[in-house]
RNA sequence: GGGCAUGUAGAUCAGAGGUAGAUCGUUACCUUCGCAAGGUAAAGGCCGCGGGUUCGAGUCCCGCCAUGUCCA
């Protein structure tokens, strides 16, 4: 029985039969009556490397051109790609398909999409098969999606599977595929909270395109099961298409591996670098590529099985599985080089900036990957070069202005990492003597803490560690173990609770500067006061909530709390109770704290200037990474390579504080988000992306972005910026820490208090204070080594005085002497030099506190008298306790008046041993 | 966002409750026609900052600042 989801007319009506793989099972439709297999790898081989599957060859260009214009004479809108950072989504970081440009808002049916149908090309990275690019012959971390999308809704249809087939299959003939060899393979398909029918389409061994038809939405309540979960309809349903453009053009070249197909100049110019143009274009060497890429094709690459594919290859054309290695070992880290640097001109053209967090993280994972695999190719040209050349074919039309910030960021990044492995260098060699010296093998612990805490990569760790003669034992599965020893808390999704009702109307956007208004009760939830219309500002967007007050009834409650929840306004009072026996529908009056609100508007408008002009004055790829603002100060994080300095700080300030003597107008407007986006770009989103159809729009002269937040009307409003400080929050993100309007001048004060009382203390005037202080504090330092001197001489001249009064016990001289008011370096060592000449010294003295110090001289020593035994015996009288080595020892107490009594019982402690 | 580390002399690091150290570098002297090298000696420390525990903290605890690194 064919189910029905993938009974299509246009099956039927093009000779297609429906056939059960031989091999694994699977269910596909072909043309050609003799197949038994699916066309999937394992089940059929590539079969195109050799013998192209189109009629011409195509590069990148030519063939993305030819499929857009296809597709516009098709009916379809072309529309122009999304950055491969996927700012729009908090779920994802890249983008990962061209699907992802229109999740969440347009697939959910919440946006309209920017047309419908439509057709692209999306530059995708996907890092999850980072080890096998260059080795697979196949694996890229950058590809682009080449895709048709249709979102149909209820009674709008545009087109669903037949078309989508047809148009597919129209397309493959067209580029001269030959029709017997197409197959289409069923495959359910489901991925973030989506899911469907789909049909894998495969010519010669090699998946072209994925053709989904989304119709399902994860629903605990749906009928339908997929993979263990559950899944309703949809009442919209979307066509989801994937086409591999580098597939495209490596069929229609049929070279033995993508690479070759898709960059034969940067593979070409890599070679030649490195000095292995001879092996990349030895005829040989492409057979084995071939046979790699084949063979690489069948399984599934995983590290384990990496050894078994050599053996097999190395096998089948007759070498050792070692001089296999050692012939394509190069030639796939040129591949690999070519992708990442292609991989990094994506990244870094779309403002990536490197760290040690988030998205940042994963461009300095490509950025290390790389400069591994270009030293041990002995590449010395600067990476900057090669992602130059990389991103000079990518259509960014400002190309050559972003490569000076980029070519800065690759230099650092490369001086860090050179950084990180100097350092990582010594602390092997220090770790390797050590297990060396005991003739161990550094212990994998031991390799798994240097990679974990210290970024030293295995490979790197051995290679040091072997010069040393340290052994190590370095498993395959190595990084699934460092992954292992990270135990995640799973993290409990806090439940967001539904709050019934309508939403509440927010009145605080038509009138800003409105302080009273009236609504009625709708009801209380959770303790919390559900109004139907309300002035009170909600928390949201980095700005806090408003304080407020409801007038009901004769009394008054204070609002010290505004949380909105899916669109409903909650008004948390400060005391409970005061809402007792309020009624739905009561008429209330509400009031705003105007000085909160409108400090949290200056400051919200401050943070959009101050946004603008850290941008001019550090450059393009500044974005927020994050905002916040209260009554008294701000904060802004930004995107930054390095810190801020102090005139960068300056500069910023000042170029803020400017816009507000301009007085700039601040212009707030409700637009559709796709005419928004159109407009102003992805810079809307600095602040996250807000959900719904129309979105705010905030202009503060060059600034625009989507903001929820009050702003006051003009700049000038503000009155002023004070930035108060930078601070690195992460590496590539800078804080800047704000006040604007009267917190401005409350944080000036501030700090003149501290220059007034500072300069009250040396008392010299605030602008003497740097030169006084400085001279204080070399004074300081030049007394402090005086009294040290002073100290040593003191104990010195004293030193005859205090050994004459030495008691004899058997021979042995004790000197027990109470110092008077010394302080603790003068006993130690007055104490000291007594035992160097032969005493028992036990001194005393008393201050605040009674000190003790003992030292013990070798004829002591060698009877077993231990100075933190006299201390113990003595400091215990003293309402304290002490201790130390046997030649020297301290203690103390507070009864500064038994120091007499301390003393005593420490001789007699001496006698006893003496 | 989470984890693991680090911060001591100009540099690299040791010290893990009891008198702050080593190596290199610096300076002076010896040696040399001069340089390199060697020898002798000296200078150079808010032990990241602030609290706490303790008779006593570079060392233990807490917070902050700075830095590195791994994971999502």
């Amino acid at each position: 029985m064919i189910p029905d989801e993938y009974n299509l007319k246009f099956f039927a009506k093009n000779g297609f039969r429906r056939v059960t793989c031989e091999r694994c099972g699977g269910h596909f439709w072909t043309r050609d009556s003799s197949r038994t297999t699916c066309g999937d790898p394992p089940c059929d081989p590539y079969t195109f490397i050799g013998q192209p599957t189109f009629s011409r060859e195509w590069d990148l260009t030519s063939m993305r051109e030819h499929y857009l214009s296809f597709f516009e004479e098709r009916g379809h809108t072309r529309v122009g790609r999304y950055p491969v950072v996927a700012r729009w989504r908090d779920d994802i970081y890249l983008t990962i398909a061209s699907i992802a440009d229109f999740q969440p808002f347009v697939t959910s049916g919440v946006v309209p999409p920017p047309a419908n149908p439509l057709t692209i090309s999306q530059p995708c990275i996907r890092l999850d098969d980072l080890d096998s690019v260059g080795r697979s012959g196949r694996h890229l971390t950058t590809f682009e999606m080449m895709a048709h999308h249709v979102f149909n809704g209820p009674g709008e249809e545009i087109y669903w599977k037949d078309r989508t087939v047809e148009l597919c299959d129209e397309l493959l003939l067209g580029l001269g595929a030959d029709e017997s060899a197409i197959t289409y393979k069923e495959s359910p398909w489901a991925g973030g909270g989506n899911a469907g029918p789909s049909v894998e389409v495969m010519v010669g061994g090699l998946e072209l395109a994925t053709l989904v038809f989304m119709d399902l939405k994860v629903d605990p309540a749906g009928s339908q099961k997929i993979k263990g979960e559950s899944y309703s309809k949809m009442e919209n349903y979307i066509v989801d298409t994937g086409y591999g453009l580098e597939r495209f053009v490596w069929a229609s070249k049929g070279t033995p591996t993508i690479y070759d197909a898709i960059f034969p100049e940067m593979v070409e110019h890599v070679s030649r670098l490195a000095g292995l143009s001879h092996i990349v274009a030895d005829p040989d060497c492409a057979e084995i590529m071939a046979r790699n890429a084949r063979l690489a094709g069948m399984v599934d690459l995983e590290a384990a099985s990496l050894r078994d594919l050599r053996a097999t290859i190395a096998s089948s054309i007759g070498i050792s599985p070692e001089r296999l290695e050692e012939t394509i070992a190069p030639v796939e880290r040129i591949y690999a080089v070519v992708d990442h640097t292609r991989c990094l001109a994506y990244m870094l053209g779309d403002g990536i900036i490197p760290s040690n967090v988030k998205a940042g993280y994963l461009a300095r994972l490509v950025i290390r990957r790389t400069l591994r695999q270009m030293r041990d190719l002995g590449l010395d040209s600067p990476l900057s070069d090669l992602v130059e050349m990389q991103l000079s074919s990518l259509d960014y039309p400002d190309w050559k202005e972003r490569m000076v910030t980029i070519g800065e960021i690759l230099g650092i990044e490369e001086g860090k990492y050179a950084e990180t492995l100097e350092k990582g260098r010594r602390l092997v060699r220090k770790t390797a003597g050590h297990f060396a010296k005991k003739g161990e093998a550094i212990p994998l612990q031991e390799m798994i803490s240097l990679y974990d805490t210290h970024g030293i990569p295995p490979e790197v760790a051995k290679e040091v560690a072997e010069e040393l003669g340290a052994s190590v034992d370095l498993p395959d599965n190595f990084y699934s173990m460092v992954a292992s020893t990270h135990i995640r808390a799973e993290k409990a999704g806090e439940a967001e609770v539904e709050v019934p009702g309508e939403k509440t109307r927010l009145l605080f956007y038509s009138q800003p500067f409105e302080e009273e208004f009236e609504a009625s009760v709708v009801g209380v939830f959770e303790g919390q006061l559900i109004l139907d219309q309300t002035l009170l500002y909600p928390e949201g967007g980095g700005q806090g909530a408003d304080h407020g007050w409801i007038d009901v009834g004769g009394r008054t409650i204070a609002i010290l709390d505004v949380q909105s929840r899916n669109g409903v306004v909650l008004h948390r009072p400060e005391r409970p109770e005061m809402l007792e026996g309020l009624r739905p529908g009561d008429a209330v009056t509400g009031r705003v704290d105007m000085h909160r609100r409108l400090a949290h508007a200056r400051h919200h408008t401050a943070t959009h200037l101050v946004h603008d002009s850290a941008r001019r004055i550090l450059g393009d790829h500044i974005w927020q990474a994050g905002a916040a603002k209260s009554e008294d100060r701000a904060r802004l994080d930004v995107s930054h390579f390095k810190r801020i300095t102090i005139e960068e700080q300056r500069a910023i300030e000042l170029e803020a504080n400017r816009r507000v003597m301009e007085m700039v107008p601040v212009e707030t407007s409700f637009m559709p988000r796709s005419e928004a986006e159109k407009l102003f770009g992805f810079q809307l989103y600095q602040g996250g992306v807000p959900p719904g159809k129309e979105i705010r729009v905030v202009k503060v002269g060059s600034d625009i972005e989507a903001c929820a937040g009050t702003h006051v009307t003009n700049t000038g409003m503000i009155g002023s910026i004070k930035i108060l400080r930078c601070e690195r929050i992460q590496d590539g993100v800078e804080r800047i820490e704000f006040a604007a309007g009267e917190a401005a001048v409350h944080r000036s004060q501030e700090r003149d208090d501290l220059l007034f009382e500072a300069s009250d203390v040396l008392r010299v005037p605030p602008d003497l204070l740097p030169k006084t202080a400085g001279r204080f504090f070399d004074e300081w330092k030049g007394q402090q080594k005086e009294i040290e001197r002073l100290k040593d001489a003191l104990a010195r001249a004293g030193l005859e005085g205090l050994i004459n009064s030495a008691v004899d016990v058997n021979g042995l001289k004790v000197v027990v002497e109470d110092m008077g008011g010394a302080d603790v370096d003068e006993l130690v060592k007055a104490a000291g030099l007594l035992a160097e000449r032969d005493c028992v010294a036990l001194l005393g003295s008393a201050g605040e506190r009674a000190i003790l110090v003992a030292a013990v001289g070798a004829t002591g020593l060698s009877r077993g008298i231990k100075a933190g035994d006299i201390i113990k015996a003595a400091a215990g009288l003293l309402g304290g306790g002490g201790g130390g080595r046997p030649e020297l020892a301290q203690g103390g107490g507070p009864k500064v008046e038994a120091l007499a009594e301390a003393l005593k019982a420490g001789m007699a402690a001496v006698r006893k041993r003496g």
